[in-house]
DNA sequence: CTGTGACATCAGCATGTTTCGATATCACCA
DNA sequence: TGGTGATATCGAAACATGCTGATGTCACAG
């Protein structure tokens, strides 16, 4: 929706940098793989609000599970991300010209 | 919040690009410069819905303003765009990286 | 100076999202 | 096999957000 026309996991993804908690998870997640407790020790927040945002990052595509035994690892879809990052370069640019048109009422 | 530790105008940007009529706004302003009523002909939205919106983009730094008269024209401030796009560039490579560490429990 | 049209602001409602507590599942260990 | 610890899921409450209608301001034209 932001920056093609066609429905991607970038589209997806943008929307989901927006929350604070979820932006901390995925920091985290940028540092390296961790399990659900490694991400709610250090973000302070409850085991199933957690679980709840990492469900909505892997339906977005932006994240991995691997089960290990009784844990569960995370990491992150480099991809995802990158392709969200050229999404808005390309806006970028595109800004960056438009500033040289205008349109008259 | 996203990508580093200090606030910057990306930080309040990601979480604006999540909304489909922002976005359409954004993809908008990205072509040429315009002014509120053309984006309220090319949204189909309401004139206080428009407004809104653009206030917000505003208070992000993610727009500016000309007052001509009696129109207020609109353009993207790319340089806003491209840090957000920088930062989450960073982001990816970091968890690229991430992929090949990871924490025991 | 009066009317009209462009735009901004405000308060309230409606809807969606985050969070929470309770509960289910499943792996592991004693 | 029973208990414990890690995780997922569910429904409800708390909260945030977008949209609307009413209203205010300001520029311009008559």
């Amino acid at each position: 929706m932001l920056m093609s026309q066609e429905d991607s996991v970038a589209e997806t993804a943008v929307g989901l940098f927006g929350d604070p908690l979820r932006a901390r998870i995925v920091r985290l997640l940028a540092t390296e793989q961790m399990c659900t407790c490694h991400l709610i020790e250090h973000t302070g927040a409850r085991q199933t609000t957690v679980s709840h945002h990492l469900r909505l990052l892997r339906q977005a595509g932006l994240v991995e599970t691997e089960p290990r035994g009784r844990y569960t690892y995370y990491r992150l879809h480099p991809e995802a991300i990158a392709e969200t990052a050229d999404g808005l370069r390309d806006l970028a640019d595109q800004a960056a010209d438009a500033r040289g048109r205008y349109r008259p009422c």
